[in-house]
DNA sequence: CTAAATACTATTG
DNA sequence: CAATAGTATTTAG
């Protein structure tokens, strides 16, 4: 997955105002939803367990199963709340190979109080693949959740070289 | 506007 | 360990 990606962040009350319709349709192995000039506002595997839950997020907008095919350079759309916008930019900074606590997410967007409604933004994004969420771990070490399961999440990070022996020290 | 829910955390027993 | 309260924010009603 070695695309390029252009972030544009929009509020979601504009983004149903701009975009009343998408396009969604199943290229390859993922799942992608695409406003109609073809910028991306959901990228998911079709593995992905609950892939209709991916559109029921969209139900307010007008759905049309179109042709789509994924360019290699990714100009993305993302609607979300002020808070999650912020999320979503800080994960993208975080380097490869390294992982981070909820916590020192929060801090790192000046809300170290937060770590709760954080955990609920990065939760929310909808295009995983392209966010590395799968970079965030408890404080404690423990895997939390993961839309697409822990044990997915542990594969992708061991991919990256990070020691999960090391991460899950209480876990198990 | 209010109440419920959250992919968390720190503090108890 | 487990239960619980506490925290900030989004969502749903």
């Amino acid at each position: 997955m070695n695309h390029q990606i252009h972030l544009q962040f929009t509020s979601k009350k504009d983004f149903l105002k701009s975009y009343p319709t998408l396009h969604y349709d199943v290229s390859g192995e993922w799942f992608i939803v695409t406003t109609p000039d073809a910028k991306v506002c959901a990228l998911a595997l079709v593995s992905f367990p609950h892939s209709e839950n991916l559109l029921n997020r969209y139900q307010k907008h007008k759905l049309v199963k179109t042709k789509i095919e994924l360019p290699f350079s990714l100009h993305c759309l993302l609607a979300g709340t002020p808070l999650q916008q912020q999320v979503w930019k800080a994960l993208l900074e975080i380097p490869k190979g390294s992982v981070w606590s909820y916590q020192q997410l929060a801090t790192h967007v000046k809300k170290p109080k937060a770590v709760r409604a954080i955990a609920n933004a990065v939760g929310a994004n909808p295009i995983s693949p392209l966010i590395p969420c799968h970079r965030i771990i408890r404080n404690n070490g423990l895997i939390g959740g993961y839309y697409w399961g822990v044990e997915e999440k542990l594969k992708l990070l061991k991919e990256e070289g990070v020691n999960v022996a090391a991460l899950k020290k209480t876990f198990i």
